[in-house]
DNA sequence: CATTTTATGTCAGCCATGTTGACATATTTT
DNA sequence: AAAATATGTCAACATGGCTGACATAAAATG
């Protein structure tokens, strides 16, 4: 017989580029890793009386100050009476501003407030305190193959946007 | 002066083992790729009528055949209220079914039915797809560093538990 | 310039899925 | 016999998605 039934030991013979059972593991993985990674934050937004979806807004105005709310709706793909209900709340409560757009005065261009601002560390500290040490925990090159694995899953459509997106906003954090 | 104001061009010197910037950015991806990772079994689910709530009971009493109720929910991290309504659509609907414990008869352990086994693997199906996309993308290692990133993203005192668990999970695939 | 399109806001109501609190039942443990 | 455990269930509520309809101001277009 030229395959024996089990491949023996370690050695890689004829398999898949992924095995079956790893991918498994990697999917259930990605559900305990995002189960815990979003967790850090609840506690900090419980005193303030926000929820998960304030976070986001709070997140994605602070990385893109001056963003529209076509974009901000685009970023997080939730309908505008979704995002309307927590920006309303974020803008009320001077987390968060609004300024008309110079060249299209029809835009509300986002801004966080010092408050605002303020609030978003608070948040991003526990979470940027995990993933440095699960990347720093990983070794060398670990923060490049996540980011290229990540990059990867997400929809091919809207890949050049985001990586664009993460590039252009790093650059503007003054 | 000893040390300089800038860091010289891309000479790794005094920096920190991961920038902030390159945090940020694996932050957000984190993001990005779960907000679309998840999005694939909508679809399917939606002809289901189901939501992503029964996708989870399904995954993971899938990969854990006899699963006890206290087991799924300390996985899930959700009450047993909020599992009980979902539980309670799938047994009805035919997709798992319970069966009394043998040494404990309080317990009621968890199966998938064929039909369960089913949609598992119809909502897994394009989960495994993108994920091995992904890794083969990302070159040789990449799966061991997601593997390690994941897993130390995982809170401490749940990781050696997640570990078992996967592991012990792929064993039980027959 | 009149018309259409776009960016945004808002009202009203529905649904999925999370929560708390209270209590019931069967079974196991002490 | 009593206490603890595993599970189920009822009721009420909160968050954050959704659809549909409609309003306004500003820009773009023929």
């Amino acid at each position: 017989m030229v395959t024996p039934t089990k491949p023996l030991a370690k050695t890689p013979a004829a398999r898949p580029v992924v095995e079956a059972d790893r991918l498994t593991e990697a999917i259930e993985l990605l559900f305990f890793a995002y189960r815990d990674f979003i967790s850090d934050p609840d506690e900090i937004l419980a005193r303030y009386d926000f929820g998960r979806a304030h976070h986001r807004v709070v997140h994605f105005v602070g990385r893109n100050p001056g963003i529209t709310v076509a974009e901000l709706l685009n970023i997080l793909r939730i309908t505008k009476q979704s995002l309307a209900r927590v920006l309303k709340q974020l803008i009320e409560r001077g987390f968060v501003e609004q300024e008309t757009g110079k060249q299209d005065r029809r835009q509300r261009l986002l801004y966080l407030t010092a408050q605002g601002r303020e609030l978003e560390q608070r948040l991003a500290a526990p979470q940027r305190a995990r993933v440095a040490a699960a990347l720093e925990k990983a070794g060398p090159g670990a923060g490049e193959a996540w980011r290229t694995v990540l990059l990867e899953l997400v929809n091919e459509e809207d890949r050049a946007e985001v990586e664009r997106r993460i590039a252009k906003a790093a650059a503007e954090q003054r």
